[in-house]
DNA sequence: TCAATCAATCAACCAATCTTGATGCATCAA
DNA sequence: TTGATGCATCAAGATTGGTTGATTGATTGA
């Protein structure tokens, strides 16, 4: 996989990530799963927002649900953000002084 | 510094990386500073819209700029990946197995 | 069954972001 | 000083993204 086709493959992620509320709802996972009434009342969003930054992070790939009865619980998924951090990490140590060529 | 208040600061970067032509400079420049007309022709993209978007990840801390004679060098802020790596160790290392309470 | 609860979805609206082509400004070489 | 080059900026339009309130379907307890 090279670089560029990683990138295009990390993009989603990104755009789930940029949005205030949904750091939050990070966050918030961060510490475990929580099912949608308990983020709906801890972040204070209307019902039907909080379901659509959901879903966006979920076709991002960025969080994982499961049904249990009437209540869908979300969590973080580990692999999303170990993708983010390796990517974040090659673009470190990539990072050579190199000359200019302008 | 409270995970919140880290994640209101980093929105901005996650924007900045929300965007496929933008990962794509991203990705050069971690190579070494290039100036401008080195990128543009590297992307192929229209030279106003190179510019803008720049803009856009120099303003939210990406990026940084020098000028030399007439031209403009841009290059990764080491600063930004660092925050965003460290931010996403955090994510993974706080996350424990929590109980529900819904 | 029936009513209540949880969550997804939808359409309509508003806001933010991106693109495009033009213009302006600084620098440099002739 | 003049023309060319590199880059930023602008206004206008297009595209995308977010919010709102209502509706729907599934699940549960009474």
């Amino acid at each position: 996989m090279t670089p560029a086709t990683t990138a295009q493959a990390l993009c989603p992620l990104f755009k789930a990530l940029a949005d205030p509320r949904r750091l939050e709802v990070v966050l918030a996972l961060a510490a475990g799963e929580r099912c949608v009434c308990e983020l709906t009342e801890q972040m204070g969003l209307a019902q039907s927002k909080l379901s659509f930054h959901l879903k966006v992070m979920r076709e991002a790939g960025l969080l994982d649900s499961r049904v249990q009865g009437r209540w869908v619980y979300y969590r973080l998924r580990p692999e999303a953000i170990a993708q983010l951090g390796s990517w974040l990490k090659r673009l470190q140590t990539s990072e050579l002084p190199k000359v200019q060529s302008c």
